[in-house]
DNA sequence: CATCGATGCGTACTGTTGTACACATGCCGT
DNA sequence: ACGGCATGTGTACAACAGTACGCATCGATG
């Protein structure tokens, strides 16, 4: 009989091991990412991700890029909501309802301040979050925004505040009001 | 003759190691950080850092719970200008003259988003800045203030745009107008 | 002045990490 | 068809980590 078939030719392997660097970040953080850990995590040998990542550094750039890609949508605004409203309770969701997610999001968002290799990717999600407002108000003051709301976000996930939506309510309304 | 007399009775030594923990951060960044990193920074055995800091985790709550005091006293305030200019400008001398401690400052208060350790000592910062500024807003305000200099302060570090200062203080300005 | 606990020192152990490298395999261009 | 090259696999190695522990020394307490 021929020995396990040793899996070959995997085209799906390099997106199979950034999920994986997703799961392990989630449940570790980033300090218990290595080559090993997510090589066990997305069950391939750990030349696989020597291979496909040269660096950890590559390997966190392709998460923090999937990872926006997922927020943006969930940025989706409804109709005829007033925004400041539709922001905080956007807001809300996130930091009640999917505090995990949260908080591996704003983990690789925030390792951008260390590692000069993410820092063009935390721009893009920026710039990704802008453009998603920018249909409902100027660039300006969508720019402010995006600050107030991570300045929020860390304030819960930092300190252990509980989420107050009417306090980010009223704050996004504040930011709305031109000068 | 005797040999190289064995330094004893050190009362300094914890704040000593503690200075050098900050140096460590401020050089190669938390992931830099270890008991024996700190050990030659100070100049002190490997043991010694391991007997005053049982954790890493200690040593950077002692190292968070420093930066903070010496971050409080930046936020003083002059009497006659106006509140959204002055913290423009302190956010500007922050950023802009002194990077490098903002960086710093900035790594170790969001490291606490991974370690419920720092989380109360990040409290503790925000309570203080908080307070510094009770004396010229409301209790809500201030707090809005503080999440807003956060977002600006985190914009320009993870992304690297410069700073502006004339778009902080509008900012601020919208943020200090009551609702 | 004897003793005990706090503090300091040195070293050894065990696990983990990044990295390198030699080899296997199978697709694709020629 | 066939050979080069991207991809996949396994292992070994040197560096470095946290931790533990035995001993040295000093100050204070009685």
């Amino acid at each position: 009989m021929a020995a396990a078939p040793v899996r070959r030719y995997d085209p799906e392997r390099r997106q199979r091991i950034i999920d994986a660097a997703i799961r392990v970040v989630g449940a570790k953080g980033i300090a218990g990412l290595s080559h090993r850990s997510v090589a066990a995590e997305a069950d391939v040998p750990l030349g696989s991700t020597t291979y496909h990542f040269k660096t950890l550094d590559d390997l966190l750039v392709a998460a923090l890029r999937q990872a926006n890609e997922a927020y943006a949508p969930a940025l989706a605004l409804r109709g005829g909501e007033d925004l400041a409203g539709a922001l905080a309770r956007l807001l809300g969701e996130l930091l009640d309802a999917d505090r995990g997610r949260a908080e591996l999001e704003y983990e690789l968002y925030l390792a951008a301040l260390r590692r000069p290799a993410l820092r063009p990717v935390a721009a893009e999600w920026c710039e990704a979050v802008v453009a998603a407002l920018s249909d409902h108000t100027d660039p300006v003051t969508a720019r402010a925004l995006v600050a107030v709301m991570d300045g929020i976000s860390l304030q819960v996930l930092l300190t252990g505040t509980p989420y107050d939506e009417p306090y980010a309510r009223d704050l996004l309304t504040r930011v709305l009001r031109p000068t």
